[in-house]
RNA sequence: GGGGGUGUAGCUCAGUGGUAGAGCAUCUGCCUUUUAAGCAGGUGGCCGAUGGUUCGAUCCCAUCCACCCUCACCA
């Protein structure tokens, strides 16, 4: 005997007599036939969906709100006067039980517990939560009976005097309560938290009400922030803001989103950095310029990657490489002490130490302590042998600054788990940074590394606006030779360069992996409120 | 782009080539200090989509979609 469904799905379009049974009808009315649609196609979108379309939760909801409205319960009145929030009773509970003070808190039920004639449910608030305990002789029978229309997920007021309950929980014991919003969808269940990624990700003010931890996570990320601009205002800097929308992309090495100005019929482009914007504010005589950006690459999304993403860039008039390091290794120690009360923090397995000074490698010196060759100086040929020794892609067709890139990341970088500073990078790799005053064919550079990636790039930030250019010209070559992400040469800045600029010292640091790093956090995704996500079918 | 994994009730997850399962949530009933409340009884599923194999597919196969992991690419 075939089921209905099964039939049904054989004989769509022709349905046999004898088996339209009421329910199979209901069942066929409500699907697809009452809106004529095609097989695979039976689901409207919620706000289009007639009041049957609902499921039963999502309906019984709706018949609740519709109830209250026939009592004359605005269920969506316009104000609540909180006195106290959830941390508030918490910290003070001793004195406001003892003095028998009257509280009125307010927010999310997020579990509800009836007994009977007396009921209890906490209460989510913006610091925590708190439990609140009705009684039916104290708030009055048809009082009480208004919680059988409250749920789960509703915002909801109350006053009381706070109490201990007999297992010692700090609890209000309310006198009167007002919803405050009524909730139309199901909460995620609390036990185990909202656990699929993909929801987490896509519908994140869930994941902030079930998981607790997630919402302290971008807590410390406002706070970093706010570390970030104490430190740099203390010590005179001013924060700027730049175009995002940049009519030449520059400053990094990154394919760009492009749009369109419709009034000045001009494609422009999101900008991947801020730094050639914010050296002619320094050439305009700024001396301390730095900006909390977002920038924007149109390449590959991983764990590390966000196609926008959040930088630091900073710039100091007078200042090189050397001053900068000094600056870096500080700012991350002050924003540790800020934010942890310590200088050391747990990531993953590992616990880093922060306090300067932080050790200091030459990026050759890395090399030779990881591989066991000393390579400055070596020429070309031997750099690609010993390359393809160690495995990696070294053919003449790849340039040899990508091949020394690749020995440095495959051999050194996952060693730099305490922060480490790799200075004095090969020229080619770095067309915005001053030759090295004593080295030759190395400019003044330098990544910071903490647990394995690299966290900051900085430079004596090259001022020479003859050698500029020809860094942009060599970057030109590249860019003729297949290379989509060399640089665009940017006469406009050349031209502000010609006019002067100081000797300056610049870093640019990944603000998104620095949040990664303080809140133990593997996955860029996982401190990004709204990460980028390919659009729901 | 390659490889691997996942997709089943609102949520968290089992499971099977032959009528679809649990816990929580929800609904009904009982209960005035519970706390992952309990007890009893219900409701709720095109088993991600499309196609194939089969008498019969949620399960096997193929393709597609989304997400996760990993490699490659990528400052």
């Amino acid at each position: 005997m075939l089921t209905l469904k099964r039939i049904y799905r054989k004989h769509h379009n022709s349905i046999p007599l004898k088996f339209l049974t009421p329910k199979f009808l209901c069942f066929i009315f409500r699907k697809r036939l009452l809106y004529n649609l095609p097989r695979g196609e039976n689901k409207l979108s919620e706000q289009s969906k007639p009041e049957q379309e609902l499921s039963e939760l999502l309906l019984h909801r709706r018949e609740k709100l519709k109830a209250l409205k026939e009592k004359n319960i605005n269920p969506y009145p316009y104000l609540f006067k909180r006195t106290h929030t959830s941390k508030n009773i918490l910290d003070d509970f001793e004195k406001m039980e003892s003095e028998g003070i009257v509280v009125s808190v307010c927010g999310r039920i997020i579990s509800l517990r009836s007994h009977g004639k007396s009921l209890f449910f906490h209460l989510l608030d913006g610091e925590g939560k708190i439990q609140v305990y009705v009684k039916s002789d104290v708030v009055g029978e048809d009082r009480y009976k208004l919680f059988e229309l409250f749920d789960i997920g509703d915002f909801i007021g109350a006053k009381g005097k706070v109490f201990k309950t007999k297992t010692g929980e700090k609890s209000i014991r309310a006198e009167d309560f007002e919803l405050l919003s009524k909730s139309l969808h199901p909460l995620p269940e609390k036990w185990h938290g909202l656990q699929d990624k993909e929801l987490r990700y896509r519908q994140r003010y869930l994941d902030l009400i079930s998981n607790p931890e997630v919402k302290n996570t971008f807590i410390l990320r406002t706070r970093i922030l706010s570390a970030i601009r104490k430190f740099l205002d203390d010590r005179g800097f001013l924060e700027v803001e730049t175009p995002i929308l940049q009519p030449i992309y520059g400053g990094a090495f990154a394919r760009p989103f492009i749009t369109h100005h419709n009034a000045l019929d001009m494609d422009l482009y999101l900008r991947i950095a801020d730094e050639l914007y914010l050296k002619r504010l320094i050439i305009g005589g700024y001396e301390k310029v730095y900006e909390v950006c977002k920038d924007f690459r149109n390449e590959g999304m991983d764990k590390n990657h966000n196609p926008e993403f959040s930088m630091l860039e900073l710039y100091q008039a007078y200042a090189d490489y050397n001053d900068i390091m000094e600056l870096c290794e500080k700012l991350l120690n002050f924003i540790s002490l800020e934010i942890l009360k310590s200088s050391k923090i747990k990531f993953q397995e590992e616990e880093i130490d922060l306090s300067p000074p932080w050790r200091r490698l030459s990026f050759w010196e890395s090399i030779e302590k990881f591989t066991g060759a000393d390579l400055y100086k070596e020429d070309e040929k031997k750099i690609r042998e010993f390359a393809q020794d160690l495995g990696i892609k070294a053919e003449a067709s790849v340039r040899i600054g990508k091949v020394i890139e690749s020995i440095f990341e495959e051999k050194v970088q996952p060693n730099l788990i305490q922060p480490t500073f790799i200075l004095d990078y090969p020229e080619e790799m770095s067309p915005f940074a001053k030759k090295h005053r004593d080295k030759e064919g190395l400019t003044e550079r330098f990544e910071g590394f903490i647990a394995g990636f690299e966290l900051m790039n900085a430079f004596s930030e090259l001022n020479d606006p003859l050698d500029q250019r020809e860094r942009f010209e060599q970057q030109a070559k590249f860019k003729k030779m297949g290379d989509e992400e060399a640089l665009e040469l940017d006469e406009d800045f050349l031209k502000a360069m010609e006019y002067g600029m100081p000797p300056t010292g610049g870093v640019g640091i990944g603000l998104d992996r620095m949040v990664m790093l303080f809140t133990n956090s593997t996955s860029i995704r996982d401190v990004i409120f709204f990460p980028q996500m390919k659009k729901e079918v």
